[in-house]
DNA sequence: TTGAAAGCGATACCAC
DNA sequence: GTGGTATCGCTTTCAA
């Protein structure tokens, strides 16, 4: 996309118009006439700003069929020095073509004569011409821009699933609009809502509180990614990641080690893949024929604390196990703690493995043993999915399986 | 904002329209009289989309004084089955009035009379009118969302700077759109561009790599907010925090229980904060008459990977020393493991103080001692300046000053 | 106070 | 292949 690169913006406000005041920033490509007048809104809650129109300075328009070249006599002719938002319509008259033809060559829609494209090229280069998202938005009814709903924007497993989803949808010219739903149905339909308002092209739930039937819905009216789920409806991709293996995995990696009590740390409820990876972890005893013991099993949150208070409960209640999974790195990080503050080694005396491999987990003390969940990747997969959607391609993007990783916070059992 | 509240989307395409095909997902308000030609632009690399006009319903205009009301000839009548986005020319049909005087409203940008005022809001109401903010944008110029250009979406310290910057933008019915200049000057500025491009209303830049003299440039442009730095200019309002405050709380506590031989491991050099530390790591040291040994410094990255690799300079060169200050969170992690690597305990052989506070530090292992640098708050102290320079109020913010917490990876030195 | 209408900057029909 | 132009939904003159 060359015609993304450069940019002319205003350094400042245009001094070539009648009436300028002491505005200091010109809003969008409006010269100001004066200050403006009115009351902050009880509806908006906002003052209007200094937004004002042009008061002499009107553009051409043809609206009979006999003002043809007119285009000489427009009012504001380009120079330099009064820099303002480049439009389209100035690069069709540098270029000697009508917008039409410019507008097609942004967008390819239709074949241009090579000569015609070569002017169109070279005036958007010259002039530094960059099309105006929030016209095309209006007018094409495309934004490009997705919305991205995540649990919340600090979030460390989905941050890294948020840098992959920016760097995807950048290749392709789309941007992200991040929103937060805190943990909160509520939220995230208002969240919904708010994109929609926005008119993005489509949506990607990281997840989330939403019900399938809630997304379903959605679905129907604009395309939709959503990440761990596995659900099928037209127009929504979704992409689940088989949690219930990846816990397998982690249990497993503690019975291989010669571990029989095995502690669990559940996660949120709420969370749709909670619940898979605990019954990833009851299978995994099972098949070694193991039958669980419900005191091993304690909720957690998926959050630090909830990690920590489940050890608490674990060690108070005198269980005995050797070793704990913990359904995400975040709790694992506060069970290793509750261990360190009652002078328990990981892992000499109880090994912990972790699950979704964050960033933190390997400058734990001592670094995790955990399962991968492909957070990046995650975030890619979705945006391509998107991607795909939007371009009417059916999309055919899966998550890599989870995978072990072992660290220092697991070892054999002796004795 | 009463009005945000409602939302009436549409369910699925509207059926009422001749010439309906099977197109899936309506594009904004227009509903497809096809399917769309055309191949993907080289220069957009995308589809065009599966966009249409209206083609026979055609909105209602009156060019010409005399098409008074014509509204009852309107083609696509509302009807609760037909739904579809809610316009305010509608609201303003529903409520007897203009356009214009919802559009007052809305924005209270003139005194309206009560009775249409209680009509257009009841109308508002019934019909679950959301204004469209790619239109306001276009005409009114503004956008109502503010960009915020941070390192990445995935910082665990600007993670909840941008938490805070969403709450508090959230409450003024702005939206905040993030991206990432990952660490980079030129992407940092691309960002900008990219923003500018969006037509956002204002930027807020969380500390990054720009001079001083490229945001002063910026500001000239649109409003900004930029954290981490001190600096004046016109439209630009900085929330410096007082780093190097900081940093001799923590040294200050290293020598009050007794350290002398204090390590210090250095930020990012890019970084403006960086320095501020050190420069407060070493005031510190040099109030208390101790003269800084050279070796005893050393170079991080603020990654905990940097962190490790100085604690491992630090062990192979075979210094004494009983503490170490980090200049933040990361690094200490790193640092922790390094030395717990080397069978180091904390803070039983070394004390060890980090910077920032993040959520981590107090689930590692000993929870970190750390200097408070309050994130969330620094977000919405931005969002609010941010607010204060777009109502044309001189912003007076300021950041708390930093604060020691004190926890467990710290102990008087004794013997 | 209120309404009419001219844009904002694009897109995509329709005709040539 | 092109150009004209009617929108998109809203803001803000200007005139009454």
């Amino acid at each position: 996309m060359a015609f993304w690169v450069v940019v002319g913006f205003l350094a400042r406000p245009t001094p070539d118009l009648d009436g300028w005041q002491h505005t200091r920033w010109p809003v969008a490509s409006r010269a100001p006439s004066g200050e403006m007048s009115g009351q902050p809104s009880a509806s908006s809650g906002l003052v209007p700003g200094r937004t004002a129109r042009r008061p002499s300075a009107r553009r051409f328009t043809m609206t009979t069929k006999s003002a043809a070249k007119t285009a000489a006599s427009r009012p504001r002719s380009r120079s330099t020095l009064h820099a303002g938002p480049v439009t389209l319509e100035m690069v069709a008259q540098a270029a000697g073509v009508s917008p039409s033809t410019v507008s097609r060559i942004l967008n390819g829609t239709a074949v241009v004569s090579a000569a015609k494209k070569q002017a169109v090229d070279e005036a958007i280069a010259a002039l530094g011409f960059v099309p105006n998202p929030v016209a095309r938005g209006l007018a094409g009814g495309r934004t490009l821009s997705i919305g991205v709903v995540a649990l919340s924007i600090d979030s460390p497993f989905y941050g890294v699933a948020m840098r992959g989803i920016e760097d995807e949808l950048d290749r392709a010219g789309y941007s992200p609009l991040f929103v937060s739903g805190h943990w909160n149905v509520e939220e995230e339909l208002r969240c919904i809502e708010l994109l929609k308002a926005r008119r993005v092209d489509g949506i990607i739930v990281l997840t989330g509180r939403l019900s399938d039937t809630a997304l379903r819905a959605q679905a129907r009216a604009l395309p939709l990614v959503v990440t761990g789920r596995n659900l099928k409806a037209p127009g929504l991709c979704s992409l689940g990641s088989d949690d219930e293996a990846g816990a397998r995995l982690a249990t497993q990696h503690l019975l291989d080690l010669g571990h029989r009590r095995i502690a669990f740390i559940a996660g949120d409820a709420e969370h749709p893949d909670a619940d898979a990876r605990k019954r990833g972890h009851l299978g995994a005893l099972q098949d070694a024929g193991i039958a669980p013991d419900p005191a091993l099993i304690q909720q957690g949150d998926y959050q630090e604390a909830g990690g920590q208070l489940a050890v608490d409960r674990l060690l108070q209640g005198r269980q005995r196990f050797t070793a704990i999974f913990s359904a995400n790195d975040q709790m694992a990080l506060g069970a290793l703690l509750a261990l360190y503050r009652r002078g328990l080694r990981v892992p000499d005396d109880i090994s912990l493995v972790g699950y979704d491999n964050l960033a933190v987990a390997q400058f734990a003390t001592p670094p995790l043993t955990t399962v991968h969940h492909a957070g990046y990747e995650m975030g890619q997969t979705a945006a391509a999915a998107m991607l795909s959607l939007l371009s009417g391609v059916k999309p055919t993007q899966r998550l890599a399986p989870p995978r072990l990783i072992v660290r220092e916070s697991t070892r054999r059992l002796t004795g």
